[in-house]
DNA sequence: CACCATGTTCCTTG
DNA sequence: CCAAGGAACATGGT
């Protein structure tokens, strides 16, 4: 799925366009997208409302809608499983293939699609419970990060991608963050010394917020409708340059030199998930 | 046909 | 209680 970075730069792309656009219509196309379930209800309960905000926590955006002036609002999580988007597009242009749910605002459409339906649009936030700190958050600190590595067996890459430890990393960033620690993804999470701790905290912010900032300077074709690259999810927009691919530095890099020792990047599975670092310069 | 894929949840086994 | 592994979800790319 989208990641953190991912997830962030599409809330502050979507944020105002959204922000006073009211739901006309509300279609589900993929019942099995939507929290809780029932079509009738979810429609209910959106169809009339009005967007009023929208953030982002963990991997989850978070729209916040009112129903009138004087009613509280209330929030709707949205979530991109591994290969969701969403996106406006211009009120009766065709939809994509596999829209799942899409939100009528009048001029405009909201499209939520996901080839593989393993994103969720829910009026539960329950889930939201479980997350552990935001990493860019100048809360998180490296004790967080410590405390939740301690005596822990289990490999420091799946810890990291323990969401009720910190909120929004996944496979990639994981191993980027990884890397830039010039840390081993097999280390045991419990066996890391507090100066390993330490910098394995500023490299994940760091990775993170750069990732962030390309993702907010690179043209993006937002609408993507078909494109499916590694560029930042979303595709590059038409006409921009194409020097910007170069981006992520063991991540599906396997056989390829390391950027920083030209020794070959190792890809291994841990958890049945792939994992890539450089063995050389991550001990 | 084989294997791979930016995620989460649930189940079983040890 | 914890950890590990596998399956499920579902579709497409190589």
């Amino acid at each position: 799925m989208p990641e953190l970075p991912e997830v962030e730069v599409l809330v502050r792309h979507l944020a105002p366009l959204l922000e006073g656009r009211r739901v006309r219509d509300v279609q589900v196309f993929r019942p099995r997208v939507i929290r809780p379930v029932g079509v009738g209800a979810f429609r209910r309960a959106l169809v009339g409302a009005t967007f009023v905000g929208l953030t982002r926590r963990g991997k989850y955006l978070r729209f916040r809608l009112r129903r009138s002036a004087n009613h509280s609002a209330f929030s709707l999580l949205g979530h991109l499983g591994m290969t969701g988007r969403m996106f406006l597009q211009p009120a009766h242009t065709p939809l994509p293939k596999h829209a799942a749910v899409v939100f009528a605002l009048g001029p405009v459409t909201l499209v939520h699609e996901d080839t593989r339906y393993f994103g969720r649009l829910s009026l539960d936030t329950r889930a939201l419970g479980a997350l552990g700190p935001e990493p860019l958050e100048p809360a998180f600190t490296s004790d967080d990060l410590a405390r939740g590595l301690a005596r822990s067996r289990q490999a420091v890459k799946l810890r990291l991608l323990d969401q009720s430890l910190v909120a929004g990393i996944g496979n990639i960033y994981a191993s980027e963050a990884l890397f830039a620690a010039r840390l081993s993804p097999q280390r045991a999470a419990g066996k890391l010394s507090l100066a390993e701790v330490r910098n394995l905290w500023r490299s994940l912010r760091r990775v993170l917020a750069q990732a962030v900032a390309w993702g907010s300077t690179v043209p993006l074709d937002w609408r993507g409708s078909g494109h499916r690259d590694r560029l930042f999810y979303y595709g590059l927009a038409a006409g921009a340059p194409d020097y910007y691919v170069e981006r992520l530095r063991v991540y599906g890099r396997a056989g390829q030199p390391c950027p920083r020792c030209r020794t070959a990047i190792r890809r291994i599975v841990q958890a049945g998930r792939s994992t890539f670092f450089c063995p050389c310069c991550q001990r």
